[in-house]
RNA sequence: GGCCUGUUGGUCAAGCGGUUAAGACACCGCCCUUUCACGGCGGUAACGCGGGUUCGAUUCCCGCACAGGUCACCA
């Protein structure tokens, strides 16, 4: 068989020659030891979480070895794609503030050297490469249906013999020149195979970054590199294109392991120098029904979606920092020795990558949120939830921009202390938790333990006494002088030595004075409360509790 | 079924032939305290099973079990 003839054949449009690809994409002028790492997903409309968590390994394994994380997007199967995917996809990652230096930006504009980044725009080059194959008798046309597939399939799985398109299966291989030249002049629809040169009693080794050495038997199969409409398939595809633009180590999802046998024969064939893989294990879920664990799926859980942090509000940086505590092993023990470090000083390894898929952990990720606001500054948090809610939440935007210094009085509470108060998971929490600021209480959790009299008189005298000016240190001391005015304990140890001497103790007292105010048991420091409440407001919300005391 | 991977408390995980088997989150108790939160102290709780190798196995080897992945003109 005449293969250069076969080659032109196939492919009488292209005229190019690889050459032409490898010198116009240069090999990249980078430091000794710097990564060039990629994030390659589909445009299906989701970036699952673990996606984004793969970019984030990714991001972190270029950057932390002055290396280059770019963006490409595998749009090769074009019926799962779906509308402006690739802006889903470009949002989600800047939400999470990971840095792409080069690739696809939005719909249809890319920065870097290397473009297009989209495969959908690199037929021509797929092509060339694969006519190449052809003129080396590497690769070959197929053209057999489905229906004949899948016989040959079940066929052997009669026979219990691996499955697949390979050896004596094989029909096309052997196809002549001249019957090809007859099928493709009557219109019949084929995909270009690799011949494979595998052989299934070798087998092959590699070393994954995370997984560590693994050995495989050898592919055997003519696996398909061009579909019936000319687009590659994801291991041709991604030969290409990690060669072409210089990746330097493919982090990806461990389902493609079995693939890998697949890929490095590619590589082979090709002329290419393969990569380094790290296949990183997926991140699971406790089935509620099964207590088993399985994938975080799309469908049943809101979390797998990167979109819903965002949209109930953890702050970027707290579901990264949880990302890094599931990464690498030792994150949590630096962070804890290095508590305000920015977590781009971390040195990211693989090596302190789980094996093993680590199930997802909402509660922790509660507590690391916690944590992280805990830390920000008043103007950091006002920013932030001002930002949160004029995306979700329009009334809460518009009650936080109406006094400006008003709102961010009430995130300033107990704000800056050296323990600060740790008690908002996520930016969806705080139209409820600042609610008391910008209403009057219509509900309150009165104390059960005192009758509605002493109450009333709680709140009476201590209007009488209240005063606005007090500093910090005067403010509780006069609660106290007046509970034990009124028969009340100043101190709850005093009250428990001798519990029928008093009414009550100055704990009692000041959650009268608290539900009064707020209409809750339960709320940050009373004093400063009262304080960005304001004094005219304060006796308003005093007068309302009698009422409402007096009513029932 | 073939091929690959994994299995330490509820969860995330240290460990890499000899340890009272770390730590974090969660949970429980106590302390601090005007409520809550924070903080401090303490507690419950783990090496999947069976064989080897070895003076000694959580650690090494072999089975088994369980879990996950993959065997497409999907990625």
């Amino acid at each position: 068989m005449d293969n250069k003839k076969l080659a032109e054949l196939l492919f009488p449009d292209i005229n190019n020659t690889y050459m032409d690809y490898e010198n116009k994409y240069k090999k990249r002028n980078l430091p000794e030891g710097a990564q060039v790492t990629r994030f390659a997903p589909s445009p299906t409309g989701f970036l699952h979480i673990g996606g984004l968590f793969a970019a984030f390994v990714s991001e972190r394994a270029a950057h932390t070895t002055d290396g280059v994380f770019y963006l490409r997007i595998e749009d090769t199967d074009k019926k799962r794609e779906v509308e402006n995917g690739v802006t889903g996809i470009v949002k989600g990652i800047r939400d999470f503030g990971i840095k792409i230096d080069e690739g696809m930006i939005s719909e249809t504009e890319s920065v870097g050297d290397y473009a297009p980044y989209i495969q959908s725009q690199r037929a021509e080059i797929y092509r060339t490469y694969c006519k190449e194959l052809v003129e080396k008798g590497l690769a070959y046309p197929c053209f057999c249906s489905a229906e004949e597939l899948n016989e040959v399939r079940e066929e052997q799985e009669k026979n219990k013999e691996n499955p697949g398109y390979y050896g004596k299966y094989a029909k096309c291989r052997d196809l002549t020149y001249e019957q090809i030249e007859e099928n493709i002049k009557n219109g019949m629809p084929y995909v270009v195979r690799l011949k494979s040169p595998g052989d299934e009693n070798k087998r092959i080794a590699f070393d994954d970054g995370i997984k560590g050495r693994i050995e495989m038997p050898e592919n055997v199969l003519d696996v398909v590199l061009l579909k019936t409409d000319g687009i590659p398939t994801y291991h041709f595809a991604h030969a290409i294109d990690d060669h072409l633009m210089g990746t330097t180590y493919v982090i990806r999802g461990d389902e493609w392991i079995s693939s890998i046998p697949i890929h490095l024969q590619l590589f082979e064939v090709l002329g290419f120098e393969a990569p380094k893989y790290a296949h990183i294990s997926p991140i699971m879920k406790e089935d509620e029904v099964t207590k088993g664990k399985r994938k975080l799926s799309k469908r049943k859980d809101p979390e797998a979606a990167v979109s819903f942090y965002h949209e109930v509000g953890y702050p970027y940086k707290a579901v990264l920092e949880y990302l890094f505590t599931i990464a690498n092993s030792n994150y949590e023990q630096w962070r804890s020795e290095n508590p305000d470090a920015p977590m781009e000083d971390f040195k990211f390894e693989f090596s302190h990558m789980s094996k093993a898929g680590a199930l997802f952990d909402l509660v922790k990720l509660t507590d690391i949120s916690k944590t992280y606001i805990s830390k920000l500054t008043t103007e950091e948090v006002y920013e932030q939830v001002l930002a949160w809610a004029k995306e979700y939440n329009d009334d809460f935007y518009k009650t936080l921009i109406r006094d400006e210094e008003y709102s961010k009085s009430i995130f300033a509470i107990e704000r800056g202390n050296e323990k600060p108060r740790k008690d908002i998971t996520k930016w969806e929490d705080t139209p409820q938790y600042t609610k008391y600021f910008f209403e009057r209480p219509t509900e309150y959790e009165f104390p059960e333990n005192l009758s509605k009299l002493d109450m009333i008189q709680i709140l009476e005298e201590y209007k009488k006494v209240y005063n606005h000016d007090d500093i910090a240190d005067d403010w509780f001391p006069r609660v106290r002088d007046m509970s034990e005015a009124l028969g009340y304990a100043k101190a709850p140890k005093i009250y428990k030595k001798n519990p029928e001497q008093f009414k009550g103790h100055v704990g009692d007292v000041s959650s009268v004075i608290r539900v009064a105010a707020t209409g809750r048991r339960n709320t940050p420091d009373l004093y400063q409360i009262l304080q960005v409440l304001g004094r005219e407001e304060v006796m308003t919300r005093f007068d309302l509790a009698i009422d409402k005391l007096k009513e029932e």
